[in-house]
DNA sequence: AGAGCGGTTGACTGACCAGTCAATCGCCAG
DNA sequence: CTGGCGATTGACTGGTCAGTCAACCGCTCT
């Protein structure tokens, strides 16, 4: 029992830090901070992150990674049910605002230092974000097999156009130049879907 | 004439100084890149780019502001043509990715490491950022008012997805997660604005 | 000729901080 | 009670650069 109750411990002042980590980055940026600043609010010693963790990149990288597998998860899920594209988008558009509604602390770390930061952590991890993009692009490919979608839009730049259109709608909402509106997140889902879906013309 | 030709060789000392830090920047980033990088590619030395910038920081918002105030003009110049939102739209996408064609190092420094660098350039510049939102936020107002485009997506909204659409596909090349096809720039001109005029349905 | 003055040079400094490590703590087993 | 081991501590080190500055260069004007 020993080993076992030491090992949850162990596992929860892990937890500790990484979600200290979150809201030092998300308040700070990820190359402002001090590894300090995370041990700090994290209320344990310098040292101890470096019991957890090989080096201050490896926590973003924990972090990113666990964020982003559970994601690329819930897109494969998605894309299994047996529902029109049009759905499938809506599904994975309402994951990303929802993961944003339920921390907007850790989809903003992940976006502003991982996903847009494409010359530092983007790189390292580009490969694991070029599958999301992959994952929407077969959703837009199948769509446009059955009819559903039209066939003069190559499926990986839809997919781009998709992406990019949810993050700079998050990135808006991160840095107030978005309006956070009262209907807010699910009427953001809505317009996302229906811009890239139907257009904006009448 | 002395004063106006040394005043002439100033400027162009300067000129040489912002054009190697492009190409730094570009290769290396605009954080892991050094101070004596720029004076070596420009071939002047260290110092020298202390007598003309008063930073390092100063370097990039220059290399920044200068070509964003000149894609500011564009946008409000396309603005006031007599044409149809679509075109209008089809004007600014194309001046973006001109851009991009003509000089792919300094939208890939302005890109990464301003208008995606939320946390570091991003926010010295947010204001800039946002009027080009609100331009083109401007654009659709107005097809609404018009009746060329609808109603029920709000104008803001409409130019976060299209302006987020445009640099998803730009950092799509930058980092090679999104190929540069044959007919490349025009095509991608098209599609862009295609998809958010038009949509995806069929 | 030579005074004056931008333009130019690059060695140096001061601050910062990621990561190391030796010492201590506290929990459990025997 | 005691030996041992993993968890925890935080002072310290080493390397990195941004930015400074005093000296130097070469052109022009008198």
């Amino acid at each position: 029992m020993a080993t076992a109750r030491s090992a949850q411990a162990a596992a929860e002042k892990r937890r500790l830090i990484l979600d200290a980590a979150v809201r030092v980055f998300a308040r700070q940026g990820f190359h402002t901070c001090r590894v300090s600043d995370i041990a700090d609010e994290a209320g344990v010693a310098y040292g101890l992150v470096y019991h957890y963790f090989r080096s201050k990149d490896e926590v973003l990288d924990t972090l990113f990674l666990e964020r982003w597998n559970v994601m690329l998860d819930a897109i494969r899920e998605v894309d299994t049910q047996d529902i029109t594209a049009r759905r499938k988008l809506e599904a994975i558009a309402g994951f990303i605002v929802d993961s944003y509604r339920h921390d907007p602390d850790l989809m903003k770390v992940i976006i502003v230092e991982v996903t847009r930061a494409a010359n530092s952590f983007g790189q390292t991890h580009l490969a694991k974000i070029t599958e999301a993009y992959n994952l929407i692009g077969a959703v837009v490919e199948k769509a446009q097999e059955s009819g559903e979608f039209r066939t003069d839009i190559s499926p990986q730049f839809a997919a781009m156009a998709f992406y990019g259109a949810i993050e700079q709608v998050l990135t808006g909402w991160i840095f107030d130049s978005l309006p956070q509106s009262a209907g807010g997140f699910d009427e953001a889902k809505r317009l996302i879907v229906e811009t890239i879906c139907s257009g904006l013309d009448r």
